[in-house]
DNA sequence: GTCTATAATTCGATAGAC
DNA sequence: GTCTATCGAATTATAGAC
């Protein structure tokens, strides 16, 4: 059945993104699936097979929301920075704080996929490449007479600002002791206002 | 004998960093060391216990430079953000940076304690906490007038770019095939003029 | 497609000799 | 302090009934 094969993504992404590749366990995901170990053999293949099925149906809405609203704005004759990095920002912003709970899995995925240096992730990349250098040629649009190194650096920083919010939103809020929502405005905001004059 | 004890603290360091605790197995900790299971029962106790030993030893050094650099700024009259910054970031670069494959796994064990959502990861924040709580103090001095909202944003953008900087490391090295060298004073200067605008 | 049962490893921890 | 041997539990993966 269809359900069970999401049901089992769904899991198996959470138990991924919480514990990371070694520390989920197959039993763990079909105690929570409600279904049994075969399934996962039956629908995916091995423990990896299934973690590449959850990558893969990961990476693409995000990455293809952040390139549809940048192709937007590269029809603008005014090609403005700030735009650009409101096009990166927002979509997987939006994503994390819409989604509750199941957004905090998707930006703890995230977060580990970008950072986690088992073999298992390397093929994470690929999946981002293409979004990467679309939006490194923007930034060389909207400010132009950087050297090749400057823009690969800055891209570099902008990713890191989203990439520690997402995966720390935990323990900063913890720490700090805020509400437990935030604001998602105000978070893309401060993050585009940081980098627009870091840049 | 104390060489032991030691040694299975820097084999142990390295699983960690580089599998993650759940990753990480006493047996290959043990096989790299050269001794046997029973030698961590007995030096450490749990697999637990050896992580919050290697934790320990780990963070105590780098904040120390941290903490000791930025004293020395504060007797300064005129105290400079750039300073500031400066004494944030050039401990953990250095250190990343000399001590060549030891420094690459410090480095991917640093952004794993501050990225990791998994419980044994917890107390990492009792290590740190007193470092943060003095570079905020600092931030104020050198840059009236904004609100506790805006340092702690600040802060932890700041921690954002070195984060992810070392993680990433291999990554990034790999994807833009540059040399396998890099140049500490270039990237810690690249930080702080982002960072020192987007204060 | 779903499930039970189980094979084959591997892991953390401990007992006990030296 | 060091090491071997081993226990009990947990893991992935598979075989085979329904």
């Amino acid at each position: 059945m269809k359900k069970t094969r999401d049901q089992l993504l769904d899991i198996a992404e959470r138990h991924f993104a919480i514990y990371g590749f070694a520390g989920a366990t197959l039993r763990g995901i079909i105690k929570d699936a409600g279904t049994n170990v075969a399934s996962i053999a039956y629908h995916f293949g091995t423990k990896e097979d299934l973690f590449q099925a959850v990558l893969e149906r990961f990476a693409k809405p995000v990455v293809s929301q952040q390139l549809s609203k940048l192709e937007t704005e590269l029809q603008s004759k005014n090609l403005k920075l700030r735009n650009v990095l409101l096009a990166f920002y927002e979509p997987p912003m939006k994503m994390a704080h819409s989604l509750g709970k199941k957004g905090e899995i998707l930006s703890l995925f995230l977060g580990r996929s970008q950072t986690e240096p088992e073999p298992v992730f390397n093929e994470v990349d690929k999946h981002y490449a293409d979004c990467r250098d679309q939006f490194i040629k923007a930034f060389e649009r909207a400010l132009p007479g950087l050297t090749k190194e400057d823009y690969h650096w800055r891209f570099e920083f902008m990713l890191s600002l989203i990439v520690c919010f997402l995966t720390r939103q935990k323990q900063i809020r913890g720490r700090y002791e805020t509400r437990t929502d935030w604001n998602p405005d105000e978070a893309i905001n401060r993050m585009i206002s940081f980098c627009e004059s870091g840049f």
